[in-house]
DNA sequence: CAAATTGTAACTATTATGGTTACAAAAGGA
DNA sequence: TCCTTTTGTAACCATAATAGTTACAATTTG
């Protein structure tokens, strides 16, 4: 399977989004996550290279890059991904067989169609898909113990 | 990505289908794929315990379990894969933060509809439509050097 | 019976993921 | 201006999966 990039980076969008104005740190994401803020940094540059979250300062905290309609769960695998292809192939098939001359040809003709059908199912979900569904009002408002997300669980 | 079982399996099963009547041993297919004979005789158990192989005998060899158009790409893909979901969830989310405490729910209702879409789109590739593409008559007349591909090539 | 082949276990090498430590550079408040 | 915080990166480690390999008992078949 796909590595957990993707659901990891969802959810580092998914608590900007819904939590603008509080303090953004990588550790506080990271305590969100349950996982280490390097990691969570890691991520983010990725996704700030694609344009996915904005800087306001050159080493700063963060806004979302668009509206969250207009960002899909495409783009943020394709962000943070090394190898966004859905099968390997192997390589090593045997040019003097009929079959290994032809099976790397025959298989790329049938992933592609994969491929394609596999990320415009994922570009038809969004980030405020995704926040409509997680969003409750006392995000805002601070009813939630924000300090014990934090340094103090980890 | 997936790693390359499926596709190997495809090349097994090809192997197989165009070239029945021909002695079709682990070390010969191995030779095709351009592997290990092992790798070959693992994957097949694999694909007999799913009924995708027949053997004739106990420890020996063997016919396509199905008609081809009756053999989808999905059921090798089900047959060979130990982990068939499609994009991992981390479970380390904090439950105390509120994101956390319904990320895997929200991403486990996303992730399950893109699941059955890429499984129903694998479903509708069988196995004759990639020997359909890979067929040449000179599969059975003999017409290639069957004895190169095995022991001397390797 | 003898040779060939299978099914399986055990082991190795390589790679990717996820986690961790460390630190220079930048930002921002006192 | 100085000091603290945080970022962005590099370097490193542990773990797991893949792919490859050796070995061998069990079975089939000539």
């Amino acid at each position: 399977m796909f590595s957990t990039k993707l659901s990891v980076s969802i959810h580092i969008l998914s608590v900007i989004a819904c939590m603008e104005g509080k303090s953004l740190t990588s550790e506080f994401i990271a305590g969100s996550i349950g996982t280490n803020p390097v990691l969570v940094r890691r991520l983010m540059g990725r996704l700030k290279k694609a344009d996915l979250l904005v800087t306001k300062t050159k080493v700063g905290v963060i806004g979302i890059g668009r509206d969250l309609d207009k960002i899909t769960l495409l783009d943020i695998f394709l962000a943070v991904e090394d190898d966004c292809e859905v099968f390997g192939i192997h390589t090593s098939a045997n040019p003097a067989c009929p079959i290994g001359a032809e099976i790397e040809t025959v298989l790329t003709y049938f992933y592609q169609d994969l491929e394609a059908s596999f990320y415009k199912k994922l570009s038809e979900t969004t980030l405020s898909d995704i926040t409509n569904r997680l969003y409750k009002p006392s995000f805002k408002t601070g009813e939630f113990p924000v300090q014990t997300i934090g340094k103090e669980i980890i």
